[in-house]
DNA sequence: TATAAGTGATAGTCTGTCTTACCTAATTTG
DNA sequence: CAAATTAGGTAAGACAGACTATCACTTATA
């Protein structure tokens, strides 16, 4: 239907009647609402003089509804029962929905999952679906509330909001097998084609480690989520993020070659302008406070 | 259903969503809402962060719903075209109904019958209808929009709202074949019971008219309609509101014997408080106008 | 009769909506 | 292809309308 709300009364006056005539009163209507009796008064008398119709009546220390007051309470009633029934179904939903993120592989098992039981515990409620993504696969914050990238500290993420979550240098290692306990030849050794940056980065990263991109042996393990494993099986060198390799060269199955000075990554969480979900913001809110730490 | 409205978004968000989603666009609801295209764009704004969903998003140069949007969009059409209903139903149900008037006999037939031909001409679909009432019969204006009654100028209403019509003398007179020409013997001419202006005035006149109302003898045509007749007819003198003699006395079929000095009439219409309706305001001000010529 | 709970009325405060102004993006038109 | 037009985005300030506070008054209930 179409609804010219030029000539219709106020909203508040028509919510303030509604609630008179359903609760019986104005001090009633007033307590649901949160407002004094006095204001619905006003809304009340406001909405008899635009219909230009008595709606209540004082009867003894109450009121009492008009034939008009009756008349118009019922549909109102109704209406404004949709208008509640509807946005609370939207906000149930919305609530109830988990937080779908899109991480990269290497980020999850580095930074993300080692921590994730902490939150389990502090919100049990909320349900976190990680879908492992490379790095450089397009960002869809249509089917993801959050999605979790790294890159250079200057990338332009266009249209969405970008949360810094950590920043980590990048390195260069490899398994002790290959690159021994001193200085090591790059140039003559074979790199795993590291794609958890991307690879305009990787080969950047290569340049700055002296070596000329085209002229190095590259070992590609066939898939990206692979190639970690095949560092630490000495198939080649890994150039990424220090964070994703942190915990092989704590423990030994790595060793860092060198550091790539002048640049940094930064992992970043990617959402969607807009407004945010109340899980989606509680699981951002603890991903912040968890990168923090590294 | 129990709507709690403390948890529920302000109404004018859900009427800018509304508008937006039906008419597609920021700039076509703003104009249906008669408000510039940034508020509308605000309000929306506002209820996303509410439900915590994106509701619309940019496509183009104009809008689309998203999901949530649409979802949301459905159920509030319809509870807004059914207040807008209500409304509109009430409206013109309010504006389409007569205007209800209980006057005095005469005091329609002397002021305004005989000008109620303009009124309809004025304002060809509004109806009027008379009830014509003893003035002494109590007031409803639960069942009347005006009540037309004389009383003295101090007459306490009561609880309504009283608007003076026309301030009139009280006179004496009678048919020039009984008073005949000069002055009269008030004390032995018989007395027409005359009710136009209660009982009690009545009684009051009497005795400003230098008589002892229990001494003299009163004729009671029967029926307070036919007093004035009664009075032309030569059956007794008449006490009462010059106005509703005055046609008579300028014809000669009756003649003012005296004029009651120190007491005036004051017809008034006597309205419910509160709001009025069109039509109903409409006929009041044109007996306004029509009483301010007498 | 006292007390509690409700409505009626009004003046002043204040919150929230709206406007203004300027911007960018996408379409249409000369 | 540039200019014009139409749409939405954003921020700051103006303004209206809703609300509060407080009075008086009425009607139930103990």
């Amino acid at each position: 239907m179409n609804v010219d709300w030029r000539k219709s009364p106020p909203l508040t006056t028509l919510r303030a009647f509604e609630a008179t005539a359903r609760l019986g009163g104005y001090s009633a209507a007033a307590r649901a609402l949160n407002v004094t009796p006095a204001a619905i008064a006003q809304q009340v008398r406001k909405l008899e003089a635009e219909v230009e119709a008595a709606l209540v009546r004082r009867e003894g220390r109450g009121l009492a509804l008009t034939e008009a007051g009756q008349q118009l309470a019922r549909p109102l009633n109704e209406a404004f029962s949709q208008i509640f029934g509807a946005i609370e179904d939207l906000k149930h939903q919305q609530a109830a929905r988990g937080v779908q993120v899109s991480t990269t592989d290497y980020f999850a098992n580095a930074a993300v999952l080692p921590k994730l039981g902490e939150f389990w515990k502090a919100h049990p409620g909320v349900q976190v679906s990680f879908t492992p993504e490379g790095n450089p696969q397009p960002i869809d914050t249509r089917r993801f509330d959050i999605v979790i990238r790294g890159a250079a500290p200057n990338h332009d993420w266009g249209e969405c909001r970008a949360i810094p979550l950590l920043t980590t240098k990048m390195i260069i290692a490899g398994a002790p097998a290959l690159v021994g306990s001193g200085d090591a030849d790059l140039a003559s050794l074979p790199w795993i084609a590291d794609h958890t940056i991307g690879e305009a980065v990787f080969e950047d990263m290569i340049r700055r480690a002296g070596c000329d991109p085209d002229a190095i042996t590259r070992v590609d393990p066939g898939s990206a989520r692979l190639e970690l494993e095949a560092g630490v099986m000495g198939y080649g060198l890994l150039a990424g993020p220090e964070i994703i390799m942190r915990r092989h060269l704590k423990d030994g199955s790595l060793r860092q070659v060198c550091e790539l000075s002048g640049m940094t990554g930064v992992y970043s969480a990617i959402l969607a302008k807009g407004p945010m979900r109340a899980p989606v913001r509680a699981f951002l809110d603890w991903l912040i406070e968890a990168c923090r730490a590294y």
